[in-house]
DNA sequence: ATTACTTGCAACACCAATGTTGCATGTAAT
DNA sequence: ATTACATGCAACATTGGTGTTGCAAGTAAT
């Protein structure tokens, strides 16, 4: 009788995977226009009571910790589908924009949050993420498309920025497409005119 | 008796001023790296009592109110103080980006909260630092610094995050022109290589 | 030394958020 | 209908931050 549920997740009434999603959904969304919501604040955005919430993660660290890890999972997962190591930089660049734009409008959360101590999986999959920028930015170089002798972790860094600038704007509805062109071009010719004073 | 100290702002025993700014000057610090820290975290760091930081700021709202304006106030110097509409576009640029830079390493708090809201001045400060920077950009154009067409306020946003993305690394103690040479490079000519693909 | 002023420290009341428990309700399987 | 689960609600204890007060000590003027 103990296990008559043989699937391994045992949906069983169905509902808890969702209303997990929810939660953390709902918490990103809230956390990232104040830190400091409260569980209650959360619960409500999540659409379910505040003791619900506390049944799914003991502990407010814990529903955070779970955040980030989701958050960086989420993350991964968009790079990694644009074939960054594969495709042609350029290409590889562009896919990359439009995927993290559309999976986050806006990360400013569980992305800008000290991720580095007591959360060693999302920090690996950050420094992960990182490493595979820089490579596809090394790529990028030996093509021709970014000026030789750039440093490249601030090229990433500026390319991050870029994306999470977009990603504000694009809460309003804008095209994806759109923007990650905007953040491509920007970033490979900057806002100067071609023959510009920018020498001077 | 009342009054024998007849200077405007009473220095009398001179460290009031002092202990203010010192307690501002900490809670940007610390704020920025924890937006939920407290008030004895913040006095720690600035090396008062909790019951002194009290005693200057009746309650955390008015410390945190204050902080804005100041850190507002300050801001706005640093892009006045660089005669934004007077020099030359380029020149103009470089100086503001290295004031800003000088004058505060980290904004990430007093410059990224919601400001709009029941902070007047702090707003009316900010919109018109923008306008400055907008205007200064459309001077840019004019002069070719600029490529014609590009979307001003899209080019100040960017602008922004580079001073941001910058002010991170000035921690370290880096040299403050070589910082705004790079952030001001970085904003004209982006990463991409002159006659890159870019196009394509 | 006295005066004026400020600070640090300890103690306190207060409050809001956290985390817990029990119970009634609702729903989908059996 | 019964079982198994999940939720909402109300009530509660606990905790940590906030804001207050009183007092002793320190410092710079007079």
């Amino acid at each position: 009788m103990t296990v008559q549920k043989q699937q391994t997740k045992r949906p069983l009434r169905a509902d808890s995977e969702r209303t997990v999603r929810a939660i953390l959904e709902a918490a990103e969304r809230v956390l990232a226009a104040n830190p400091a919501a409260t569980m209650e604040q959360l619960a409500r955005a999540a659409g379910v009571a505040r003791t619900t919430v506390h049944r799914r993660f003991a502990t407010r660290e814990a529903l955070l910790d779970e955040l980030t890890d989701w958050a960086a999972r989420q993350f991964a997962e968009a790079v990694d589908a644009a074939r960054p190591d594969a495709a042609p930089p350029l290409v590889a660049l562009y896919q990359i924009t439009a995927n993290v734009l559309r999976v986050k409008t806006d990360w400013s959360f569980a992305m800008n949050r000290p991720v580095e101590d007591s959360h060693p999986e999302a920090a690996r999959m950050h420094a992960e993420v990182r490493a595979t920028c820089v490579r596809l930015f090394c790529r990028a170089q030996e093509a021709g498309v970014l000026r030789p002798g750039i440093d490249l972790d601030w090229t990433r860094r500026v390319y991050y920025a870029l994306i999470h600038e977009a990603a504000k704007e694009g809460a309003g509805g804008e095209d994806i497409d759109a923007l990650a062109t905007r953040v491509v071009d920007t970033l490979l010719r900057g806002a100067g005119a071609p023959g510009g004073l920018a020498g001077a």
